[in-house]
RNA sequence: CGGGGCGUGGCUCAGCUUGGUAGAGCGCUCGUUUCGGGUGCGAGAGGUCGGGAGUUCAAAUCUCCCCGCCCCGACCA
């Protein structure tokens, strides 16, 4: 490809609406454009990437057994009502000329689950793996980081079909190792996470993350174990919270005019958050029960809800906390407490003369202490974990990192299969559901945070295995006949070895050429400048600039050796997590 | 959905407080110059000031309503 001849609007501003280095270097690339909030248009360069990462996620996919399909995006408001995620939020829904309702699709279970109950009638036809890539839909609440969380974006999904516990956990493992592979060879640095499975269900699923700073995540890692999960899941071992042996102080009450919220209490009573215990109430199956954590946490309403055995877990409204407490909403304390079920974090053990609210508007209980002042009735792990808590699987530490989920897998065992009634005929003679897995990859995603987790102050750096081009000759001066003569010498021998190669030709300073290379990110980057009249050309990785001097001769093949090396440093590093 | 901010040429932004001729830089076009890190010089094109209503002799500027976009939070299948 010419450079005169590729379309590719570089911007040499940052738009005013990207935050993330990804997104802002992908609009500067010219590789995507916005249409609306969280829909975007994917020029050349970054459809050429997004169908690079696309075609490894299909390699990786198919060798795992799936066999690709392609389901519709338009999906009749009855098939949702049958799992009775029609009232999902997030689902786009559309009203046709005949006043009929339909769902965009934002996964597939309940299209792929019914192909399989029309079609699939016996044990022998398993195990089965449908996959597709193709467009979602979500009607995100906040659409965010450019292609990171968008409202359309794409997916590779795929789901497996099996008749009992060991299949699935077949299929699961197999499309573990898939995905492994598929974000090796993408060449960025990832780690699978123990997850929550939010509405999708399911027991056991497991997330990829993609470590980056600014990564929406907060994921933790046990420095000696190695177990890792989201900070939404992550559990927390009952461990060092030994009563603290600090004297007790008499009980007493403070004058808290307004001071509704942690930040508010600690700043009037000049407390440390550490020594408040937040009284949080709910409301479960109807039942208030009121939930303790030290002021500085992060209450976790899935491993409440776990806890309690119970679905449905409310935050009690305002009405029902003046019924309960005797005060509005902000002054709720666990001692005089009746009628309600308290729940504390094992953390709350370990403190002693905490602030609490009074059950009194405007007033604070200060030199709390358990047992004496109050009595729990139960402890539970229920805090949303952070940096430095123990690690629930050894004697570790676990540390807090961010990171960009880009792919999530999930048993999802009989959850779609009952709801929809699809079975088969085991081999027992009898009916059976089909046990399920899902399993997502973001493809629109990895097109950012591949950048996300690879750039530099100059731009992207792509690995060899998505990059736009491997290698862009840089003509600096067209007119120069010498050069001209060299670097399409370069770029024809190149093509005809296979090399994904862009001719930069136009007609522009050099200034202007080195910029937009570095900007793109392409990984190779051969310079025909004036060394081209002694014969020579400079060649380097956009990853380190460090250049080296070619003589034309063995330009191509050189070059060539270069791009393999990297291919096969990417395939090797698959190997290696598989 | 709650809180905050923004909307003026393709991009980044000034002008709005205190109403009166719509601006700059970059980009774009033409000429010229230069040619290894977004050249220098000259000329030029390009704007219903997000939309509507109102106040006023007069609105980018003041008032009201609506729309869009961004950030924080909630949420995130």
């Amino acid at each position: 490809m010419r450079a005169s001849q590729l379309f590719f609007p570089t911007l040499r501003e940052v738009p005013a609406e990207a935050e993330l280095p990804s997104h802002r270097l992908l609009l500067r690339a010219g590789f995507i454009r916005k249409l609306a909030a969280g829909v975007y248009s994917y020029l050349p360069l970054g459809y050429k990437v997004l169908k690079k990462i696309e075609a490894i996620a299909r390699e990786e996919t198919n060798a795992a057994g799936g066999q690709e399909i392609l389901m519709p995006s338009l999906q009749p408001v009855e098939l949702w009502q049958e799992t009775g995620r029609w009232d999902v939020d997030v689902l786009f829904k559309l009203e046709d000329r005949s006043g009929r309702w339909h769902g965009l699709g934002m996964t597939h279970e309940e299209v792929v689950t019914d192909i399989v109950r029309r079609d699939v009638r016996s044990y022998k036809e398993l195990p089965l793996n449908l996959y597709q890539i193709q467009t979602k839909f979500r009607d995100e609440p906040r659409p965010r980081g450019g292609v990171i969380r968008a409202r359309e974006f794409i997916m590779l999904d795929s789901y497996s079909f099996d008749r009992d516990d060991e299949g699935l956990d077949l299929s699961y493992r197999k499309m573990r190792r898939a995905f492994s592979r598929a974000f090796a060879r993408l060449g960025v640095d990832f780690i699978i996470v123990e997850a929550e499975s939010g509405a999708i269900g399911g027991k056991d699923n497991q997330e990829y993350m993609v470590l980056a700073g600014s990564g929406e995540d907060m994921v933790l890692r046990c420095d000696q174990c190695g177990y890792a999960a989201n900070a939404e899941r992550c559990e927390i071992a009952d461990r060092g919270y030994e009563p603290s042996d600090e004297p007790g102080e008499p009980l007493d009450v403070a004058d808290t005019p307004g001071m509704k919220t942690i930040e508010q209490v600690t700043g009037f009573l000049k407390t440390p958050p550490k020594k408040l215990v937040k009284t949080l109430i709910y409301e479960a199956d109807g039942k208030p029960i009121a939930a303790l954590v030290r002021g500085d946490r992060d209450l976790n309403e899935a491993k409440m809800s776990r806890m309690l055995d119970m679905d449905k877990l409310e935050m009690a409204s305002p009405e029902m906390i003046v019924k309960l407490t005797g005060a509005e909403v902000g002054f709720s304390g666990p001692v005089g407490l009746k009628n309600v079920r308290i729940v504390a974090d094992y953390e709350i053990r370990a403190m002693a003369n905490f602030v609490t609210g009074a059950n009194k508007t405007d007033a604070h209980y200060l030199n709390v202490n358990l047992d004496r002042d109050f009595r729990v009735d139960g402890w539970a792990d229920i805090r949303v974990a952070s940096d430095g808590d123990p690690c629930p699987k050894c004697a570790g530490v676990m540390r807090a990192t961010r990171g960009i989920e880009v792919g999530h897998i999930f048993k999802i065992e009989t959850k779609y299969s009952k709801a929809m009634d699809a079975t088969l005929l085991d081999e027992d003679g009898r009916e059976k559901h089909f046990i399920m897995g899902c399993y997502g990859l973001g493809v629109s995603r990895m097109l950012a945070a591949v950048p996300e987790a690879n750039h530099d102050k100059d731009g992207m750096i792509w690995p060899m295995s998505v990059a736009p081009f491997e290698a862009v000759v840089l003509l600096l001066n067209p007119d120069d006949e010498a050069q001209l003569g060299a670097a399409v010498r370069v770029y024809e021998e190149l093509q005809e070895r296979g090399v994904d190669v862009l001719l930069d030709e136009r007609d522009e300073r050099s200034g202007v050429k080195f910029k937009d290379a570095d900007l793109l990110g392409i990984p190779v980057q051969i310079v025909v400048g004036r060394l081209a009249s002694e014969g020579k050309v400079e060649v380097r990785l956009r990853r380190d600039k460090q250049g080296r001097e070619l003589v034309l001769d063995e330009a191509a093949r050189e070059i060539v050796s270069i791009i393999e090396t990297e291919k096969r440093r990417l395939l090797e590093a698959a190997d290696r997590v598989s």
